[in-house]
DNA sequence: TGTCAATACTTTCTATGTCAACTATTGCTT
DNA sequence: AAGCAATAGTTGACATAGAAAGTATTGACA
């Protein structure tokens, strides 16, 4: 019965879990000793900046950083509450409720960023080879069921 | 600043990650639905039954399984609470307590293992192509500093 | 042999996330 | 316009995991 958890398949797939769990320790890691934030706050203060008008609601924000809503809420009141986002009602939707940058999220940010890109090229990027990027890419779409 | 984000090599990084949750989440809906119990509960009955003697300690099973030690001894409380595992003390060393497998946990891996080779089939190796396998086993034994 | 550092596991405290129920608001349908 | 399903966000109950301190046991060494 794992016989088959021992083709060179199964190993692939069993070294990305193993990759996964230890890029997200690092990146975690690093964050907090160099940022003091932990990486779900880093992600959040990306996706903010990312959005047009450097807003998201609440259900856009947890789509993209693939957490549930209720979870989204107490992360974003967490966040409020260090200083770093702040919620801005909606006039066009009274239900709506955009999650901003504070000054303070801002420079949060500007001082994060270049952390965790150092620690992506270097745990991950720095390892991919000749033709590496296209072949993953590829693979990920597929599995993903994009395009 | 966010311009580095934009390069093929940190889309490739985003979609694996995008993919592990997807993964992650896919697998654990799989065998609640059709087994009954967590992805968590899954891979202790794989790494007990995958050691020799069919037993581990608390120590190696946290190694195996990428949790902490505390983690390790509430996950395995809950098992045995359910049945499926045994602690068994070891003569040698009595600080070691061995967890194993009851007949229970042992007929739930023979029905949870097909059901989640065929998820790892499903959505990971169904979308290998060609040299894939190559290329990213290559790829994650860097990442891992293997080798 | 007595001491003490190391090891194995447990426990307490706390952080964080999910699910489902709840509230408020919107907008479609008649 | 009234009714009502859908949508946005919050909240309560609960599940789970990590860190660090605590307990028991072992083994090395003076």
């Amino acid at each position: 019965m794992t016989n088959r958890l021992e083709t060179p398949e199964y190993r692939v797939f069993s070294r990305f879990l193993i990759a996964h769990a230890k890029l997200m320790r690092e990146f975690d890691a690093t964050l907090r000793e160099v940022c003091d934030i932990p990486l779900s706050w880093f992600d959040v203060l990306v996706h903010v900046s990312l959005e047009p008008g450097q807003r998201v609601t609440h259900t856009r924000l947890g789509e993209r950083t693939l957490m549930s809503q209720g979870g989204v809420t107490r992360l974003v009141d967490r966040m409020v509450k260090a200083g770093l986002v702040a919620r801005r009602a909606s006039r066009a939707d009274r239900r709506k409720s955009y999650v901003v940058l504070t000054d303070s999220g801002r420079e949060k940010l500007a001082e994060a960023m270049p952390t965790q890109l150092d620690s992506i090229q270097e745990l991950f990027v720095q390892h991919l080879e000749d033709g590496d990027t296209e072949v993953m890419d590829g693979f990920f779409r597929r599995v993903l069921g994009l395009e």
